[in-house]
DNA sequence: AATAGTATCTAGTCCAGCTAGTTATATACG
DNA sequence: CGTATATAACTAGCTGGACTAGATACTATT
């Protein structure tokens, strides 16, 4: 309650309390909802297509070779839904299909250089400005922060699996 | 860096940056993410349908009146398609419409008793155990925890409406 | 070589959004 | 008052993106 150590200027009027947290989380969490709904609308592609394009970046980054199976499995989505979706990904010239190194029964999905350029465009200054705010906690700070994730993780993550009816 | 402070189990090596809160918070949001998935499956029904149920429930419990337009304004979705959602909604029970107290071109939704059981069961132990992790901070941990996320809305709000094309 | 397994694709269905247009009621104004 | 305009909900019909079932091509096993 005191002001002991810093000036903050929650001080005054009382210190936020686990409700309050809550509700950062929660302001949180539709501000991100929302932004991902700004990105769909200005890339003209649904979430599934935006994270379709995201994971074959990171992975033809990582120097991995991923094929349609592999997006199927990631977005939690059929083998045929995912074949609609890399026609679209095609179409759209954000990806293109070409023979699997190894097996022959196989494609290897690749994301074009526009797919980068218009991604990297479209979500390079947030990432930046969510990474200032990240490297600027202190160390205290950041442990406070990922430690209060990584327990919220885990309270989301137990199911409970009574269905006592 | 050194143990000063408290023993931390991060201290040995090394302590958690930028990158390191920014995947907790990442993981965090898959978790939200895959938690949501199991919701829709078990109560059989869409996002847009659970968050309508929500908001019909929490306004009934502020004692407020709501209607099929305040519905559509809060999910960002066509009064038609609200039409049909309430359709889903009043036909699997959790919903009922009934005329509006003061506007009779109106109709004013409000949430069955069932409907509340049956969020109560899947969210509830959840919500709790959040909020226990939440209650569980302290001053201090609380407060770097809601600026945190704070900062990272604004960061995530700030649109960079700039088209350098 | 035969059989089972795996990867992708095609065909056709379904669901939940959309737009456009209707009807009933409310509100504003000459 | 009565007429024009606005608003609320709904209906009809369309579309996109998910699904299942099944075909085809290839791989792996025995």
């Amino acid at each position: 309650m005191s002001t002991e150590g810093a000036g903050y200027w929650y001080a005054d009027q009382g210190n936020p309390g686990g409700v309050d947290v809550l509700n950062a989380l929660r302001v949180y969490r539709a501000a991100e909802a929302e932004m991902r709904r700004r990105i769909r609308e200005s890339m003209k592609m649904n979430e599934t297509d935006l994270m379709a394009i995201r994971y074959a970046m990171r992975a033809h980054k990582a120097g991995h070779c991923i094929s349609p199976k592999d997006l199927s499995r990631m977005l939690n989505i059929s083998t045929a839904s995912t074949t609609g979706l890399i026609d679209r990904l095609v179409a759209s010239g954000h990806l293109i299909r070409r023979p699997h190194p190894t097996d022959r029964r196989s494609v290897e999905i690749v994301p074009t250089g526009s797919a980068d350029i218009e991604v990297r465009e479209t979500l390079g200054e947030m990432h930046q400005r969510m990474m200032e705010v990240a490297e600027s906690l202190s160390t205290e700070e950041a442990l406070h922060v990922t430690r209060f994730l990584q327990r919220m993780t885990s309270a989301i993550e137990k199911q409970d699996t009574h269905h006592h009816a």
